[in-house]
DNA sequence: TGGACTGATTTACCCACGTTAAGTTGATGA
DNA sequence: TCATCAACTTAACGTGGGTAAATCAGTCCA
C-alpha cells in the first residue's frame, strides 16, 4: 500500500454519501485521508446500528481483500477524501501490502469483540467514555491527533455506535461537560484530556 | 482439513476446562466433534461476556491461522471431544484446508457484526429468540441437528452471551415456555419448532 | 427577510431490566 | 440418609434508559 503501488486516484465523498452498498461486489478498498465513515445495519423500523467506525488513516474495509463482497453498507459520516486502492493491484503486489491489510482485518476483528463486551456489559456512561477513549487512541496510532482531540460525530451518530437513543446520549454527554471531561464547540465534541476520560467509569476496565 | 491431512489426535476437555488462555501462542486449532465452547472476556467485577460461541462441527478459532496468538480465553461449556489440527500442517497443506479456515474466519467476523446489532438494538426477548434461531441454523449447516433441537447451555451461559442477568433470562425463557415456543427437559432447553422461534419478535428481522 | 431544515436540548412519564434475597429442585457422594 | 452444591425459580423493589413532545439554535437558500 505504501509499498510499491503507483499513483492511486483520490476519491471524494460528501457526508451521507455511500462508499459501498451491502451486497455489492467490491473491486477496491479505500484509505481514508480525511473524514470519517462507518459500516451500519438498518432495522425495519428505521433504527440504525453502526458496526464499525472508520477514522482518518483507516483502511476501509480490509476484509474485501479476502472476500470481495460488501456484506453491509458503508457511508461517509463527514465529507471524505479517500485513496482508492484497486484489489487487483493488491493481490499481485508485494506481501507487505497484503499483510498490512490482514493486520487491519485482525485489528477490526478484535475491536468487534471488544464492542460486544461494551454493549453487553457496560452502562451508557461507560460505553460513551470508552468510545471517546478508543477514538483518541486510534487517532494517535494513525498519527492524526490534533490538539485537542475533536470528534466530528453528531449525537445521533454516537447513539448509533453505542446502542442508545440520542436523547440519552445527550444526557450523558451534557453531564460529562458539567464534569469538565468534554467541551462543546458548536456541534462538535472536544476531549481536552483524553487520558482522563475513561478512568473510574463503572470500575470497568477489562480483564481476563 | 478434510483434505489430505493424516490422522489428527483427538482431545477431550471437561466442562469448564480451557482450550486456550488469553495471551498464549497457539500452535493448533480445534474442530469440535462433540460439545460446545466459547470465547469470553471477564470484567474486574467478575461478570463475564461471551464474544463467540462454538458449536459441534465448528472450528475454533480460525483466526489463529493468521495470527497465532489467542487474544481471549476459550473454555468448554460442555464436555468436549475435539480434533486437534496443528497449524504447521495447515500452512503447508493444500489451499483447500487454508481456504476452509479463511471462510470460517469471515463467517465469524460477520456473525460478530450481527451480534453488535442484537446487543445494541434488540430487547431481551429479541436477543434470546435470535440466539436460539442462530443456533438452530448453525447446527443445521454443520449437519448436527438432532430432532428436536436441544441447547445444552445453562441460563447463566445464555445470559453471558446476550448481555443480560440470569434472573432476567429466566423470566424470558419461562415466558417462552408458557407460549409453547420452547420446552425444558431437566436443565436443557428444547426448541420444538425452530422455524417459529424468531418470527414476530419486536418486528426485528434485519434489513439494509 | 423569512421559511425550512437539521441537530441539540430539555421535560415528564414509564417500563424493561437489574438487584437482592429467598426459596426449590435435582444430582452427587460420603 | 443426610449434606452439599449447582442451577433454576419467584418475589419485591429500584433505576437506567426509552418515549413523546416541545423548544431552541444554526444554516441554507429563495
Amino acid at each position: 500500500m505504501k509499498s510499491g503501488l503507483g499513483k492511486e486516484p483520490l476519491r471524494r465523498f460528501r457526508r451521507h454519501e455511500h462508499l459501498a452498498l451491502g451486497g455489492e461486489a467490491q473491486d477496491r478498498v479505500y484509505r481514508l485521508d480525511e473524514g470519517w465513515a462507518c459500516r451500519y445495519t438498518l432495522l425495519p423500523d428505521g433504527r440504525r446500528q453502526i458496526t464499525a467506525l472508520y477514522l482518518p488513516g483507516d483502511v476501509c474495509e480490509p476484509q474485501w481483500v479476502i472476500s470481495s463482497k460488501a456484506e453491509l453498507s458503508i457511508v461517509a459520516l463527514t465529507d471524505v477524501i479517500a485513496t482508492e486502492i484497486p484489489l487487483g493491484s493488491i493481490r499481485n503486489a508485494s506481501d507487505e501490502g497484503v499483510s498490512e491489510l490482514i493486520d487491519a482485518l485482525m485489528t477490526n476483528f478484535n475491536r468487534q469483540s471488544d464492542w460486544i463486551v461494551s454493549l453487553g456489559r457496560r452502562s451508557a456512561n461507560g460505553r460513551i467514555t470508552a468510545l471517546f477513549a478508543e477514538i483518541y487512541s486510534r487517532l494517535q496510532q494513525n498519527g492524526r491527533v490534533r490538539q485537542p482531540c475533536t470528534i466530528p460525530l453528531t449525537q445521533q451518530d454516537i447513539a448509533d455506535v453505542v446502542g442508545l437513543t440520542p436523547v440519552h446520549v445527550n444526557r450523558v454527554v451534557s453531564e460529562l461537560r458539567r464534569q469538565g471531561l468534554v467541551q462543546f464547540s458548536g456541534k462538535t465534541i472536544i476531549v481536552p484530556r483524553p487520558d482522563e476520560i475513561d478512568r473510574q467509569q463503572d470500575g470497568m476496565g477489562l480483564a481476563g
